[in-house]
DNA sequence: CTGAAAGCGCTTACAG
DNA sequence: CTGAAAGCGCTTACAG
């Protein structure tokens, strides 16, 4: 590989000018720089970014942690972080950790080796150890589709689950629904917990009695769902709609009452949550609350890129270190929009 | 952030020693090793990886060139490289080029500059400019779900389109189908014009006379294959199956199908190809060749991961430079599975 | 077993 | 406008 001193040597000027000609530089000549541009197209150089990254102590590379990135959820959202920063120059590495925890602290590691610029992260777990990793990272950070644990100071980018939950159960109300069923996800996790706590919140606002009964939660997965509904449907079979608080369970729900042919949405209605491709397939039309993960991921590299900025010009304008200079920027709840399908009708 | 100069002064050693001492050199005595150890972990010192590469001329990072991630084809297929790689300690880079040529070539650029290992590549545009840069890379480089270019002495991992093509269409005709229609993607593409090749020399093979009208090709969506399937049935009302060369042709097919209150598998056969999540949906239910991901992915990863020790090792043993002392590897064509559902029955 | 020195390929004050 | 020198944070012969 060529390098800056061949194009130095064989230009005979030296690497300053040449270093300088490459980075326009307003002090050199035209003629050089000239000079300079042909040699590198004659000899196909390439500065080696490794060596301008460890004196700059920029590196134009952003890690991006996700939980799985065969997941379609997630690697839209990758998709929309990684065109937003692309543009500014940016490199980004995944961090596709498998839900296994030891790949997301090692990946934190690896990113503080590797000095990258900054990073977003969707962790999995949060347990105590990855929380004081993070909280020792030198470089700017932003949760994303998570909240940023308290221990923490770090802004987040998520969806209000709860305010879309509201919504979803709202719609169904004011379609004339009052026996309404959930199906969740398991309790313990943040978001089945906020999207429960909507469904009852807005249940009770209404007057609208409900039991136990009425909810089954505990999974994710089509199966579950399809469990779930049979489990609902024993129980409770006066329901006249369901929540499901992701695509998956309502799929699943959708495809227990196809079985078990019952008919959608003439006698019982189905929202979900998350707006899936599989939500638009011609069999399944199922109305859902959408989590808009082009926005989502947009909104989530632009504070990133923010803070790298403060960062950056903090540098540059005082001595300074991070943390005195900068303020956290305020973190950002994403709105869910309702996608009417066929999957729901008024009632009576 | 600390650095192993730091590390050395507060042992009272030298540089040399501690870097020996990380890198587990043997010729280092056991008290030593001990103190830096623990110095390292006092300061939470991490070596800097980038100054390391510049060094060894090896950054441990693999960049993986694909089409479109949030594609669940391209994301699982990237998991499975993912995997593989991280396993022998390397960083994957994802170039997610969303079918920009130009994202393509400055990826490639970038992997230059930045020093990559080593690349996986699924270009979409073949154009001469892209196989100019590829021909100039200095590193191992391998095809994933693509064909070399003849200009290239580089090696690929594809499945065998064109054999599974052939076992799809057998499949339909043990069945006693003779009547087959065939709906398949743009022509101009490699993999479109295989599968459609498969198609007609199984017909040929079995003296099963066909006509143009019972093919159409030109697209890859759902949309695409049910105006397909509208064709076909207009001009070849009499197919009794029809071999769909990717699954949401397939997906597409079975929609008008549906609406047309035509049904599967009673009244035609469908056969799809790929064997994506959908295809296991309960209204779905495709019968389909699958390309078998997780198995190129890892194919592929194996692949590059002997070219660069092949590499790594001559480095050491010769002075040779890298053309001279490596052999390509040979290629790898991958046979795709039959995935028997429900779309397809015998006839008669 | 350990240290001093050179060097990886760049950039950046500093001096002229 | 240009060059010499120092330095980013490491590793690696070489000498002892």
């Amino acid at each position: 590989m060529t390098n800056i001193k061949d194009i130095a040597k064989h230009l005979g000027v030296s690497v300053s000018t040449v270093s300088r000609a490459i980075n326009n530089h307003s002090d050199v000549s035209k003629e050089t720089k000239r000079q300079v541009m042909e040699a590198i197209r004659e000899f196909n150089y390439r500065p080696n970014a490794i060596a301008k990254g460890l004196i700059q102590k920029k590196t134009f590379t952003i890690g991006l942690l996700i939980p799985d990135i065969s997941d379609p959820f997630f690697s839209a959202l990758a998709n929309a972080v990684e065109e937003m920063l692309f543009e500014y120059g940016y490199q980004v590495v995944y961090g596709n950790a498998n839900r296994n925890p030891d790949k997301e602290k090692q990946f934190i590691a690896n990113a503080i080796s590797r000095q990258f610029d900054g990073l977003i992260i969707t962790p999995d777990s949060l347990d105590p150890e990855l929380i004081h990793l993070i909280s020792e990272l030198q470089m700017p950070v932003v949760f994303l589709r998570r909240r940023t644990p308290k221990e923490l100071s770090i802004p987040f980018v998520d969806v209000d689950h709860y305010q879309a939950a509201c919504t979803a159960v709202n719609y169904l109300i004011e379609l004339g629904h009052k026996q309404i069923g959930f199906i969740g996800m398991p309790e313990k996790s943040f978001t089945g917990s906020e999207r429960l706590r909507g469904f009852k919140d807005t249940m009770n606002k209404h007057r609208i009695v409900w039991g136990t009964d009425d909810i089954v939660v505990g999974g994710r997965t089509i199966e579950h769902g399809r469990d779930a509904m049979d489990k609902l449907h024993r129980r409770s079979p006066e329901l006249t709609a369901i929540f499901a608080a992701n695509d998956l369970l309502g799929i699943g729900a959708l495809e227990w009452l196809a079985v078990n042919r019952i008919s959608v949405p003439e006698e019982i209605s189905i929202i979900g949550f998350d707006n899936l491709e599989y939500a638009d397939l011609h069999w399944i039309q199922l109305t859902t609350m959408e989590q808009p993960r082009v926005e989502m991921g947009n909104r989530a590299a632009r504070l990133l890129l923010d803070m790298i900025n403060d960062k950056d010009n903090s540098k540059e304008f005082t001595a300074h270190n991070i943390e005195d200079s900068s303020v956290v920027p305020p973190s950002e709840l994403i709105e869910a929009r309702l996608i009417e399908r066929k999957s729901c009708r008024p009632l009576g």
